[in-house]
DNA sequence: GATTATAGCGCG
DNA sequence: AAAGCGCGCTATAATC
């Protein structure tokens, strides 16, 4: 059953009380209700399990549910799947994909916003709120898109399971103990300056850059000023860059390292970061499903997705609680060999390493060469080290590497390519195309040829490794969307964490990080959790690649803070 | 003075 | 040896 939440129409209501209609348009029996104030349409929580909910952006709805201790368990979010399917090769000719722009095409994330501001914003802005029958309307003909294309039916579904993580994530927040994070700046900067000071540490380090360069007045934070310093003092550098300074043989050239390494903390993940985006001990950023073209997540607020490992340890469980850290190991790769069917690549990595396994077959000779290989395959890599190591991961797996080769001659031919379950890629800009062009014509010169080239296997390597990524990408949600249904599965604890409701008592995700979850759990939990998390990893496989012979093994462990448990 | 662009570095 | 993909964020430079 689908339970179609909608805004009331004009004239009818919030406090009615739904739902109070249901209809079989859209080959579906759908209710249609209000949710006034985040509360749950009354008859729809007792029959929840049933359910799948369906509205425009579980953005706009879930939080007010979640607000009141409401989770739903299954949803299918228009606008999300709306965009995938216009986007799709697969859907291309479809009444979806070929009407004009409408209320669902909305650019950019809808702000969740207060209840009482949401009349005056649909005066405002009407056509960015569908009403009942566009919902109506959008489910017909997103069923007609899809009725084809099961693996699309997946994506959007699986898609929709990742908006509702998302949401209970941000809702829960990531436990993040202050105080240990702010050890942890004392003891890499020096004690918290007043105002916009210099720590400590970093204006001792900038003396002695001044000192080694002969430059008493340079800041440190002008990379022009910093560049023209060090070439002053004889060092062929074309940039600051730390992979440039790295190894140059200078005594400022320690201390300028360490100074970037510092500023780069104190600016990025610094005092003031967590004052703004950590209170009261819970870090909750906005993560953006979908929002990287190859379908990975982005996020929005507080540089979710770039915590650096030197301040993991601030990431800590509740008393009585522990994070169970899952990472997928080598999940591209094995992503690579599950979508070109190559066997060989498939059992190299059959319980165990795969790059371990390339090792143990004769393929390269270390592990490294194995991964940095792997990863040229991965991107297009056509230098140094990893190009040296292509031939033999050619030989050795020829139709994983025939599999990304295709992906790129296709997007150097300017098409679109597909990932397993159906998201396509975009096309190359009108910018593109015009530098084609130009290259055409007859009075093209040498620069404007190699010009048109080099963007031409851009692209080539950007569609290489969108069916890679997109596909993981993929696996990924079906992971996360398993995980948190076998989570709710295991019920009720006896120990309470400091978490909102519904999972005060419960085992519920809190990180989530492309290959990587982070499960916060009763301390009691922490191996049943562990179970649910590696066996959700073999139901992901499953579902995406069915019989094929492909293992996603996942490192496991728990521990009270999460770097302890990364390490 | 307010904007947009760039360099650099964090993550996978 | 650090280059091949995808991002977000910050401070500074460049531009209006």
């Amino acid at each position: 059953m689908l339970m179609v939440v909608a805004p009331a129409r004009a004239g009818e209501s919030a406090d009615r009380g739904g739902p109070d209609r249901s209809t079989s348009r859209a080959g579906a029996q759908a209710l249609v209700g209000e949710v006034p104030s985040g509360v749950a349409p009354r008859g729809v929580v007792g029959n929840e399990k049933a359910a799948r909910w369906v509205w425009d952006d579980t953005g706009r709805w879930y939080p007010r549910l979640l607000a009141d201790g409401v989770r739903v368990e299954r949803c299918l979010d228009l606008r999300l799947a709306h965009r995938v399917l216009r986007g799709a090769a697969a859907t291309a000719g479809s009444r979806l994909a070929t009407a004009p722009s409408g209320p669902f095409d909305v650019a950019g994330v809808a702000e969740p916003e207060p209840d009482r501001v949401e009349s005056l914003f649909d005066v405002a802005a009407p056509q960015s709120r569908p009403d009942e029958d566009a919902l109506l309307a959008e489910i017909g003909a997103q069923d007609e898109a899809v009725a084809d294309h099961p693996r699309l039916r997946l994506l959007l579904v699986a898609e929709s399971a990742g908006a509702l993580a998302a949401a209970e994530m941000r809702h829960t927040g990531l436990p993040w103990d202050r105080r240990v994070h702010d050890e942890v700046l004392a003891e890499q900067l020096g004690p918290r300056p007043s105002g916009d000071a210099r720590p400590p540490r970093m204006a001792e380090l900038a003396a002695q850059i001044r000192a080694e360069l002969g430059a008493p007045r340079l800041n440190p934070d002008s990379l022009p000023d910093v560049l023209r310093e060090l070439r002053r003092n004889g060092l062929p550098v074309t940039s600051t860059s730390k992979w440039e300074l790295t190894g140059l043989d200078h005594p400022a050239v320690a201390p300028l390292l360490a100074y970037k390494k510092l500023s780069r903390l104190h600016s990025a993940n610094g005092w003031a970061w967590l004052d703004r985006w950590v209170p009261e001990d819970r870090f909750r950023p906005e993560y953006v499903v979908g929002g990287v073209v190859t379908g990975r997540w982005g996020s929005s607020g507080g540089g979710a997705l770039q915590l650096p490992k030197q301040i993991r340890r601030a990431v800590r469980a509740d008393e009585g609680w522990c994070l169970v850290v899952a990472d997928a190991a080598q999940l591209e790769p094995r992503v690579l060999a599950g979508l070109s069917h190559d066997e060989r690549m498939a059992e190299a990595g059959r319980g165990r390493d795969l790059y371990q396994g390339m090792v143990d077959a004769g393929v390269v000779d270390s592990r490294d060469h194995a991964k940095v290989g792997m990863l040229g395959a991965l991107y297009g890599g056509t230098t140094g080290q990893s190009a040296a190591v292509l031939p033999r991961i050619n030989r050795a797996f020829p139709l994983a590497m025939a599999h990304v080769e295709a992906a790129a001659r296709a997007g150097e031919r300017g098409e679109v390519v597909s990932t397993l379950l159906g998201r396509s890629s975009p096309l190359p800009g009108a910018q593109w195309n015009q530098v084609q062009a130009d290259a055409l014509d007859d009075e093209a010169g040498a620069s404007a040829q190699s010009r048109a080239r080099a963007q031409t296997r851009a692209w080539g390597r950007f569609t290489r490794n969108f069916v890679v990524q997109g596909t993981a990408a993929e696996w990924a949600l079906c992971w996360i969307a398993e995980v948190r249904r076998r989570l709710w599965a295991l019920g009720e604890s006896t120990v309470a964490g400091r978490a909102p409701e519904p999972f005060a008592r419960r085992p519920h995700l809190v990180y989530f990080l492309h290959d990587e979850l982070v499960v916060h759990a009763p301390q009691e939990l922490a191996e049943v959790v562990a179970t649910q998390v590696r066996d959700a990893a073999t139901a992901a496989g499953r579902l995406l690649f069915g019989e094929f012979p492909i293992d996603f093994p996942v490192s496991l462990a728990s521990a009270r803070s999460y770097a302890d448990a990364k390490d």
